[in-house]
DNA sequence: GCCGATTTGTCCGTATGTATC
DNA sequence: CGATACATACGGACAAATCGG
């Protein structure tokens, strides 16, 4: 796999970051003498440290330099970020995680479900229903939706280990990017049941609903996500748009 | 203020693909068409579509084009994304916002605040605590902690009407980037009281803990704002980065 | 399947502006 | 004021993917 060279300069710059190799609050070496040094043009430096400015590793100052502002991240709950399948953020948590299918369905989508996902009346779908565990604990219920025709071949075995990989891998297609909503909803028996909850301690959860498109500009997947509330932990970093 | 090109660009298209002038779902004018239109070179437009990728209005798909893949938020519910102070939101959301001063405290940072907030032992801070209402009901309790040193002279008055607006306007901060964790919490008496919330109904709410840094790299604000669930909704795009 | 036209992706070099020191 | 550092903008070159003939 080629990769782009600003995104090779883009990872080492944040192994080095991660790794404390640059003074935590300190400014990183200038543009112009890590040029040279990563054998690049200007605007290709300039576009890995943009990536970093996005991460919120860095923070760009006109006129003085490139701020470290990375803080490693408190790893005791669960943490979710960017779009990932449970079996990426299971490594990335070095966490053990076990999938259990709780149902696997094909179905095509009327009135109703329609409404729900997105996907338009009379699509083939795959309804998939999964309890995803940490170290043997139920944290997430998931329910996902996935368009047959873009995801062909799925199998309750697939939808066990890992779909992503499966389209990735397998089918060769490229995730894009995803649509997210966050919620606080009020769980149901469902909820109860399979993610051992207890009404009488947290009577809500953290739900996640997402549309999810891949590289032909598909939308292919519709998921909703409902978290146990002590587990959860969602992280952002946010950039300021001066209003307008 | 001068806006940048790449910034005026984006706007433009912003408001086109809100506004319905690009057809849904399809593509939208390439770049060498658009580029005798806005007079600009081609890495000017490109940056101005990147961020349209980042907001999650287009797409773009090597050797096709940039698909329009914009959707209509939903705007029954409070809606957040992005660093915006409250006043800001409520104009987006189209409501009226009130906000009540519940405590304005100096204090100087001792070892569980500085735990808490992550600001250092002896920092000078303001203390606010605030309810933040729309058309009437309360949403949001806020807990803010501004460093004195960086936000001087807040005042009970800036408080009740935006402090980013005074920070901004008259102190001439540029406020950069904000990180930001999401999390369920119980609720607490004082939520209750203050948003007005039965245990019997939500035991629990939406919370944003955020760290807030200004151009020249300080954390100044640390803020912890709790939602009323029923109220509470975040957006967001994510892009997916293949693993490694 | 091949080829050429179109379209987006990557990369380079350069010039100029603006903020900091 | 000059030197340094990041920000914006331009133009050009080539690569890679898509699509139609």
């Amino acid at each position: 796999m080629p990769k782009s060279k600003y995104e090779t300069i883009y990872k080492d710059l944040k192994l080095k970051i991660e790794s404390g190799e640059f003074p935590q609050g300190e400014l990183l070496p200038s543009e112009n003498s890590l040029i040279p040094i990563y054998g690049c043009s200007r605007n290709t430096l300039r576009r890995a440290i943009s990536r970093l400015v996005t991460d919120g590793y860095v923070q760009t100052i006109q006129g003085k330099g490139v701020r470290n502002i990375f803080i490693p991240v408190d790893q005791t709950s669960y943490t979710i970020g960017g779009i990932e399948s449970f079996k990426e953020s299971s490594i990335r948590n070095r966490k053990v995680g076990t999938t259990r299918i709780l149902q696997f369905i094909e179905l095509t989508a009327d009135e109703r479900v329609s409404q729900r996902t997105g996907f338009p009346v009379g699509a083939e779908l795959y309804y998939i229903q999964r309890v995803h565990s940490l170290d043997g604990k139920p944290l997430i219920l998931n329910h996902n939706y996935f368009l047959k025709s873009a995801a062909p071949g799925l199998t309750p075995e697939i939808a066990a280990s890992s779909i992503y990989e499966y389209l990735e891998n397998s089918l060769h297609m490229t995730i894009v990017n995803s649509k997210r909503v966050m919620t606080v909803e009020k769980i149901t028996q469902i909820d109860e049941k399979y993610l051992e909850l207890d009404v009488n301690d947290y009577n809500c959860l953290a739900v996640i609903t997402s549309h999810t498109y891949n590289s032909d500009g598909v939308m292919f997947e519709f998921t909703q996500s409902r978290h146990r509330p002590d587990y959860f932990r969602f992280q952002d970093n946010a950039l300021r748009r001066p209003a307008g």
